[in-house]
DNA sequence: CCCTGATTCGC
DNA sequence: GCGAATCAGG
């Protein structure tokens, strides 16, 4: 499959997100972990902690002149003046400080969070829209909080008329994506949302999931779009 | 063993 | 540009 612009922005968004290549190939779909990793290379993706790349070292003591198919062995003499190994004053510059995601910050007044609200960069994986989920343990227990009175999800786009534009979504309505991004007619959810959550009640079910082993992921789990996700 | 990301290299 | 094969650390 291609990389399609919204392809390689959920992968940019979990990987910047902190999910694992695991995750987001098998988020993506047909694709394999390497070709993630092959692909945020390509993208100029910064490697986050990598467990094989932990420490490292000024000099490099031994390259990599492994070459099982005897493919190009020589193509550089290397004349490796033995000592002074130049190394290159490269400015390791980083990447700011991870940004969570849609900073949905709502002061709370008299919906107490039972998850002290506080702790959210914790991301696990991004869900359909490119929105960005949590595992289990972070909001699972207290899911429900929310009765209120006055709801309208099922159908909670009125109209045409009034759909939610990215420019008009608050922390009171959903922003569930609506639609393909990039379509003329995409737009979000709308409704009023589950108090603390930057979801209606409805998509807030869809959207935090509990996280299950890679082996027993729920085969047809709820899909925003329409998306392209053939397994 | 499993997992992870990094790198290489044929396509 | 892509990704399987491979490498290598945890």
């Amino acid at each position: 499959m291609a990389w399609t612009d919204e392809r390689i922005a959920t992968l940019k968004k979990m990987w910047e997100g902190g999910a694992t290549a695991s995750q987001i190939a098998d988020e993506l779909g047909d694709v394999s972990r390497n070709a993630v990793i092959g692909k945020a290379h390509r993208l100029g993706l910064k490697s986050r902690p990598s467990p094989v790349k932990a420490n490292e070292k000024k000099a490099k003591p031994a390259p990599k002149p492994k070459t099982k198919v005897a493919a190009k062995p020589v193509a550089k003499p290397t004349p490796a003046p033995a000592a002074a190994a130049p190394e290159k004053p490269e400015p390791a510059e980083q990447a700011p400080p991870p940004r969570p995601a849609p900073s949905n910050a709502p002061s709370n007044q008299s919906q107490p969070m039972p998850n002290s609200g506080k702790d959210m960069p914790k991301i696990v994986s991004v869900g359909p829209g490119g929105f960005l989920r949590q595992g289990p343990g972070d909001q699972q227990p207290p899911i429900p909080p929310a009765p209120p009175r006055r709801l309208v999800p099922a159908k909670p786009s009125p109209d045409i008329a009034d759909k939610t534009s990215l420019l008009e979504l608050s922390d009171k309505v959903c922003r569930w994506p609506m639609g393909h991004p990039g379509e003329p007619d995409f737009h979000f959810c709308g409704a009023d949302v589950n108090p603390g959550f930057p979801y209606c009640v409805e998509h807030c079910g869809r959207a935090f999931q509990a996280q299950l082993p890679r082996g027993a992921r729920r085969p047809p789990p709820p899909l925003p779009f329409g998306g392209p996700r053939v397994r």
